[in-house]
DNA sequence: TTGCGTGCAAAGGTTTTGCATGGCA
DNA sequence: TGCCATGCAAAACCTTTGCACGCAA
């Protein structure tokens, strides 16, 4: 299971408080850096990793640009079929929930024989804001 | 609209050409080279980004490793109605219509106030011959 | 003590940008 | 002619890697 480094200990718990929001590394680093905490990119890269393989960590590709985006997976709350709405006006993102959309992916897989990855996934669209605003 | 360039034509030319498939900029730059068209890679991304945004080609993001790919949006399909699924193992593209689904979009507008644009959205995951494959 | 983890810097890759030139309309 | 498009190179960006040192167990 690895070593128990006092880097790793403070990357989960940073990304325990943060539980709701998803993160960055860049916004890790400026955290650390900010709270005078030393932690090299290159270990954030690699403890980020280890927590993904380890099933602790979940990873998302939802823009290429801001590169690619963390969160701790809540055992009490977590659920494989989180997607993500993304507004294409204003770039708000949104976390839907599953109680919502939970079956989606299980039926895609049941009548089309397609496999979902959720944290892949983002639905493209108008948020209530904007579509208000492009109607006026 | 822009101007219709020599470069802009090659381009188009190429995607529609290979509509099948997805390409990526370092694919379309090689086969320039190949055949000995002269195009920068600067000049590639600004009229994909171009296309992209007149809705003639539709990006993907497969791998976060491995770059944006594109493919010519093929108008003799109606992509507005239906949703599109990506292989993100054999690049295949399926366009599914299903009438569990197009009650997708109308459920997520009456409860998250969020306008589903169905031409813009993937879903990226794995086809059923590629789910095969990578199981054994 | 053993060997994994770390930090730093350099390298890797894709994508963007600045600026002078070229070409469409 | 006016202005957008292009090409080149440099830069920006995220991410990975090599290597010597440090630290957990």
């Amino acid at each position: 299971m690895g070593y128990n480094t006092k880097q790793r200990e403070k990357l989960l718990e940073y990304l325990i408080e943060n539980k709701e929001q998803h993160m960055n590394v860049q916004k890790i680093n400026s955290c650390f850096v900010n709270e005078g905490i030393n932690v090299g990119t290159a270990t954030i890269y690699r403890q980020l990793d280890k927590l993904v393989e380890q099933g602790i960590v979940r990873k998302y590709i939802i823009d290429e640009k801001t590169g690619a985006c963390y969160q701790y997976i809540d055992s009490e709350n977590d659920c494989h079929r989180h997607f993500h709405l993304k507004c294409t006006r204003c770039g708000k993102l949104i976390h839907l929930t599953c109680d919502h959309l939970s079956g989606l992916g299980d039926h895609i897989y049941e009548h089309h024989g397609f496999r979902v990855d959720p944290s892949k996934t983002v639905f493209y669209g108008l948020c209530a804001d904007c579509e208000g605003a492009v109607q006026e």
